[in-house]
DNA sequence: TCGTATATGATCAAAATTGAAAGAAAACGA
DNA sequence: TCGTTTTCTTTCAATTTTGATCATATACGA
């Protein structure tokens, strides 16, 4: 038996009875106390369980989950208190009985999480992380759209997706794009992804881009629309005022937080 | 046998079995245990498996995953063991170039884990959760159906989700069931989860229903089908003795782990 | 054909794992 | 408080596993 899976099993004796001692755990897997004990000692330091005099304890579930969540992923990804923000402006913007539609990316999920609790909303999206992540409160309807998913972005596209989406109308699409630009118009890295978009852009009627301000003035390869889609745009203080001047000059709406 | 192909074998022994020793590959390989290691090098900065003491093991079964989830649900959620069992069975089914579809559900959720690694194979599923879980690992294609979330079970259903089934075929099917009863046949409490499980038996050539011992001679309120469209049953040592041979004699396949 | 690059295997010293033993620390009862 | 018992840590030795190095074989292109 691996060094790794007595962790496991250990982890799981402690969490399942809250508590285990070193003899139980020692007869439990066929090893010397001794090296029970180096074991809690590897998996206290990875705090996943508490020592004590004579075994162990299993960690309160807060602790390691909320040190866990912020620790990895957020910190590294920038611009969180930008995109909160946007989010939050983002989901001012949306009334109960609405049917509000979210591209992938992370702002979105941002606005996702502010929905909850909204009565009688229907959210419709193609981004499957967003749906699982929401989906365990109710009140809300969400519709998730099928197709291939996409690594990273957990984007389902693809003629599946396209064709589900023919049956949709919705009242104000979210649309995360990661290039805007004045003569580009809307682009992203990934062909499949900007076909679903334009996709989604045509069934909305309002059309609404989430972007923090790093995405203006970039292009990428796949286009999506031209910025004539577009009512309104959400972003951070970050953006370059002639920029903002010249946008707000093609009649869209820019909310500015 | 090129290095590549063993890569592919590696993976697929460490996923089914979530484990393996450097002797046990180099022996099924037959390659010599330095070439074993120089793969699981490989792999492991690759991220498919977890190099340990010894051997490999596979993701799924490692204390980063496993801790943090059995926390929460195992104390409810029991027959976890089974459920593995279960699971490495059915991996055990699935070839390289199958076209699979999963039902919503632990057991399924398990199958999936054992999956990543598997070249070339294609899965599809309604069960929102289980596709952002294995979503990030490559080499798989997964196509999520569509439609409305139901909490919970993370079941997409509806006429969307129907409507989509009816453009897709695929080998084999591994149905996930609440009620397993000799004169009801299957059943499942949600009217609509039901729905789709019947649209997703028809479009299977294989019907594998996985359950465990428990799930026998239990009734609940929605007909799935009859018993006459399975093919293959896998459940665990707790089913009653009689009950198998009765299964069996339906002309069903029965696999008891 | 030759030379080179790549993959694999063999060998062996270094590192990791484990358990036993002994001393140190902590818990506990009187 | 003291002494006893239990538990813990440290140290060491036996064993296993690993990684590095070298050798061999095979494939490939000039």
């Amino acid at each position: 038996m691996f060094a790794e899976e007595r962790y496991v099993r250990i982890m799981e004796v402690v969490n399942q009875a809250g508590k285990a001692t070193v003899a139980e755990l020692s007869e439990a897997l066929g090893v010397s106390q001794v090296t029970v004990r180096r074991d809690l000692e590897k998996l206290e330091e990875k705090e996943l369980l508490l020592r004590t005099h004579g075994g162990a304890m299993a960690l309160h579930a807060h602790v390691s989950e909320v040190a866990h969540e912020k620790s990895f992923s957020e910190k590294e990804e920038a611009l969180v208190e930008e995109k909160e923000r946007i989010a939050e402006a983002a989901a001012k913007l949306i009334s109960d009985e609405d049917a509000v539609m979210l591209t992938p990316g992370t702002t979105n999920m941002l606005i996702a999480k502010r929905l909850i609790g909204k009565k009688g909303l229907k959210i419709v999206t193609n981004a499957a992380n967003i749906a699982v992540q929401i989906g365990n409160y109710p009140e809300l309807e969400i519709i998730l759209i099928g197709g291939k998913l996409r690594r990273k972005s957990f984007a389902l596209v693809g003629p599946l997706a396209e064709e589900t989406l023919q049956n949709i109308r919705v009242d104000k699409l979210f649309l995360g794009v990661d290039g805007f630009d004045l003569k580009e118009g809307l682009t992203t890295p990934n062909l499949a992804e900007a076909s679903m978009d334009r996709q989604m852009i045509s069934i909305a009627k309002e059309v609404i881009v989430v972007a923090d301000h790093t995405k203006f003035g970039k292009v990428f390869f796949s286009h999506v629309a031209t910025l004539g889609v577009v009512h309104t745009v959400i972003t951070d203080e970050g953006i370059n005022r002639e920029l903002a001047g010249q946008i707000r000059e093609l009649g869209i709406r820019l909310i500015i937080v």
